[in-house]
DNA sequence: AAATGCATGTAACGCGTTACATGATTTT
DNA sequence: AAAATCATGTAACGCGTTACATGCATTT
């Protein structure tokens, strides 16, 4: 009677399939360069998947034939599909256990020279300041784009959340790499002052 | 030649062993109560996981007896562990891939009605609220609890990483709500207005 | 000549969760 | 009387990634 995980990958493909009908190789491009941020499928799921839809009736497939290139399977979600998708998209999302491995290094940080700490919360907030960059080119060329995209204000939440998470992550980082100056300076080992 | 994943179980395992000896039943607990915000072990993991590196010689065990209570395996980090955390710490983080079923959900949001998102938003942003008030307690609580603890700066980090970024989801959530508000409202459909 | 892109798919592997098994003691 | 806590462990299962296999066309 425990709760099942409700294995999404299936509905992340037929949410793809409502955007446009594509082949599981399109699929893999499109994820990439619209839901990376917060999602990700491999080859080793999309096609497996995407057969399986089909059986289940959710989907359709047609074979586009192409000279030179290889045969692709386009497709489409059909009706039953659309319901499936609605019927999961109403169910509240599980917060998934969360598993930050940078987060895991900073707590043991003690054992740890605290340049190279300096060093990776750098790093780590450089990749954060350029996310931040990246989702506010992503917001202007989707507004340009697809302007009358009915889709669009979703998109754009869901970009909106990237940027703020990295933001404040940014601004996280810079608080801590002050904390952390002061705790090599002289100053701040007033207390247990045993040397010198 | 491809990188391949380092689990990092084992060496949250060995870092929770630098806090202090335990058990494997104790880790749990101790895992719920300090890194549970980033990080999560099951038993099925934890308990063949301290009989490796116990074979692997960089920890030790010692058995407790108890009267009626069962045994208690206590284990404890020696120098061999320590070096291998240590080398573990040091390499930097790769990011892992990140999965947000509440964030895919919302991306397809077109396809239910806005009450249900907004509702669904207001839940999200309630959890949030709540991580932010638990965050600020268990900082207070720390720093009365660990004032001495030489870990105490590096806990106290990672506390404030989860602090700013729910604050920042709690921001992200008001000002989307504003949003769909607007989207609801009829003013905000002056261009595409067939009806009426 | 070698690498990259197009395109589909399977097999192997690893990690992690959940369920199950056991059993005494303490709390509700 | 039932449920929760203490305590350890294994087995089964599922999901997801990575590697492998194939092969033509195009780009470097």
């Amino acid at each position: 009677m425990k709760r099942r995980k409700t294995r999404s990958t299936p509905f992340a493909i037929l949410g793809m399939l409502t955007i446009a009908p594509m082949s599981g190789y399109d699929m893999k491009q499109v994820i990439e360069q619209s839901i990376a941020h917060f999602w990700s499928e491999s080859y080793g799921q999309i096609y497996p998947t995407l057969k399986r839809l089909a059986t289940a009736g959710q989907v359709t497939r047609k074979v586009e034939r192409n000279s030179g290139k290889p045969d692709r399977q386009v497709y489409a979600i059909n009706a039953k599909g659309r319901e499936a998708l609605t019927k999961w998209l109403s169910i509240p999302a599980q917060t998934e256990p969360v598993r930050n491995e940078f987060l895991l290094k900073l707590f043991f940080g003690a054992h740890l020279p605290s340049e190279e700490i300096t060093e990776r919360l750098q790093e780590f907030r450089t990749r954060h300041a350029q996310s931040v960059a990246t989702y506010k080119a992503t917001e202007a060329q989707l507004r340009r784009e697809h302007a009358n995209n009915p889709n669009l204000p979703y998109w754009m939440m869901t970009l909106n959340f990237g940027r703020h998470r990295s933001q404040a992550i940014v601004d996280w980082a810079d608080e801590t790499t002050r904390t952390l100056q002061k705790m090599k300076s002289p100053r701040a080992a007033a207390v247990g002052n045993k040397k010198r």
